[in-house]
Formats: structure tokens, sequence, C-alpha cells
DNA sequence: GTCTATATGCGGATAGAC
DNA sequence: GTCTATCCGCATATAGAC
């Protein structure tokens, strides 16, 4: 077996992925990856034409990954509890998968350029705040509601909620955001 | 003039401020820094001993600067107007110094161990929503008006909004909060 | 107190053999 | 299609001369 390893993109974007979570995108590098698949680095180059096209595919995969697992945990057919459950199960991918995520979020998106898997991802949140509004495209709470929960999800990663429990925060402020889509302004 | 350069550690403060606004985060090098004071490197170690002193210095001064700024553009006495210069003072920061918000949030805090200036922010915050209120030390609004504007910041930051406009939802959410605090739960 | 020189390590990317 | 060898650049940090 001297070198009939057989790789596939498929095969990278995973060890990519494994790499990332395990390591952090700090020390994500082309050396690591294709040490952990047994391979050398330069291989990789017949899959990916650089290090900045492996990351895309990985930002897809974020998007895709936290758009099944929210869509999975968002069942029931009350908007509001589909609301609260969406909003809760956004915030436990970010817990759970928090290198997948900051990575797949922390990335410039040039202007309009959403990926496809990005958009189903906001198209996600659009629909859960149109059952909730009556309005199937109201951007400006989708806005809101993403703020709300992208900001908690990076202040709870970096510590900075300390003992006084971020939970009373999270209930709080999406309770007044539902009562705020409650009555319209 | 071999080398009378006399530093101070304001000086490489300053530099450093200087190349992080300029240059980013990702680029921001002792050598650099170094190299705008007309000196070299390995001058710096006699005022930081290494290069995460400067950065936990650089952290402090992006939440004194941040505190100063939204402080002086809140003036008004009626609490809810207050509050609302307040939240648009914190986004403009953020947007006119990007480099500067962003590296001062994304870095981790270990625990309870805010450092003083991160405090008096904190407490600014509290201040505002206290005067709301009526509750002086009420965490759980303060931790869900601190996500929304941070997670706005990060997602207007990272071009995700496109065209449809951040500003709709911007004044969205804040009302939404605004409402939420008025009536208690 | 600043310098030169250097140790040591990381990374992306390419050329060309097999 | 994978390899070896290498180029090139970046960085933090230290030792010791001046």
């Amino acid at each position: 077996m001297a070198h009939p390893k057989q790789l596939e993109a498929a095969t990278i974007l995973g060890a990519a992925l494994r790499m990332l979570e395990e390591n952090g995108s700090e020390n994500l590098s082309l050396r690591g990856i294709a040490k952990s698949l047994g391979v050398k680095a330069p291989s990789i180059y017949h899959y990916f034409p650089d290090k900045a096209a492996l990351e895309r595919a990985l930002i897809a995969e974020g998007h895709a990954q936290l758009r099944d697992w929210t869509r999975r945990q968002t069942r029931s057919t009350d908007p509001e509890t589909a609301f609260r459950e969406l909003a809760g199960a956004y915030l436990k991918f970010a817990r759970k998968r928090p290198e997948l995520y900051f990575f797949t979020m922390s990335h410039q998106t040039p202007g309009g350029d959403r990926t496809d898997a990005g958009k189903k991802l906001w198209n996600l949140l659009l629909a859960s705040l149109g059952a909730l509004t009556g309005d199937p495209d109201d951007t400006s709470a989708a806005v809101a509601v993403w703020a709300f929960l992208h900001g908690f999800a990076v202040l709870d990663h970096s510590g900075r909620f300390g003992k006084s429990g971020p939970k009373a925060g999270f209930e709080r402020g999406l309770e007044a955001l539902l009562a705020g889509f409650r009555v319209r302004y």
C-alpha cells in the first residue's frame, strides 16, 4: 500500500469537520487534516483548489447541520410552542458544537450571495415567524430573533454571563420578543 | 540616534490599537507593532511579558472606549429615550470601530473574572435598565439586551442582512424588548 | 533599553518523481 | 493520485552584545 489510499472530497470534508470540532478553527490546517487521514498534505489539492475552498464547504456543512438539527427539534403545531422549540434548539446546537457553529457564523458572506444552505436556515426561521405573526415574509422579526439568538450564543460561549445564570435572560428576551410579535407596531 | 527611542507601555499600546484597527486582529503582530514605532520587536518585551499581556491591555482599552462612547451618547433623562440612545450608541460603536469592538468581545473571559473596564460597561447597562424597570440589578433583562445588541452587531458586520435592511429589525427587536420590560413577567 | 542574531515552530502552496 | 522535497513566509520568544 504505497499510495492507494483513494481519497474523496467527502472524506476530506469529514476529516476537516472532525479536526475543526476537536482542535478549533485556529488550528485547522491542511497538514493536520491530511495526517488524520494517513495522507500527505499535497494530496488534498487534487480535491480542493485551496484551503479557502475547503473552508467554504465546511461553512455550507455547518449551515446544513444547524438547519437539520433545528428543524428536527421543532415539531409542535402550536406556533408559539414551535417558536420556543426552535429557539431552544438553535441555542443547544451552538452549545453542543461550538466550533462548527462559530466557524459557520463568523465568516463574511459577501453581500446577498448567501449559500443554499444558509438560505434554507433563514427560510426555516421565516416560516416559524410567519406562523406566529401571519406575515410569511416578516424579515424584520426574523432579523431581531436571529440577532438575539446569535448574540446569546456568543456571550454564553465566551463565559461572560458568569454565575448570574444566562437562562433567565434567555427566557426573558424570548418572551419579550414573542410578546412584541403578538402586538403589531 | 542609534537606540535612544525611549518607549513607554502606553505608546506601545497606542500603536497596537492603531495596528489592530487598520490591519485587523488576524494580522496583529509584535513585529508589525514594533515596526510602526521605528523599533525592533524584542524591545516590546521590556514593557509586556508576552503577546497575551498586550492583548489583555487592548481588551481593557476596548471596554473602556466602548463604555465612554456609549455613556457620552446617553444623555436623556427619560428612561426609555435614554435606553434607545444607549442601544443606538452601542451599535454605532461596533460599526465605526469594528476591529476593536470584535476583538474586545471575542475573547474568552475566564468565568466571573471580568476586568474593571468590562464591569463598568455592564454597570452602565444595568443602570439604564434599572431606571426603566425599577429593579437596579435586573441581570436577566441586561443579559437579554446585551445579547440582542451584540448579535445584531455581529450579523450586521458579517453582511448577512443583505439589502433587506437591518434597520427595521433593530427597531423591531428594541421595541419588543422595551415592551417586554414594561410588563413584568 | 535597544540592538543583532538566532532558535524553533507554524502554515500554504508548488514542482516533479513515481 | 499520492508521494518527497522544497520554497517561502509568517510568527513568538530568547541570548547576549553594546
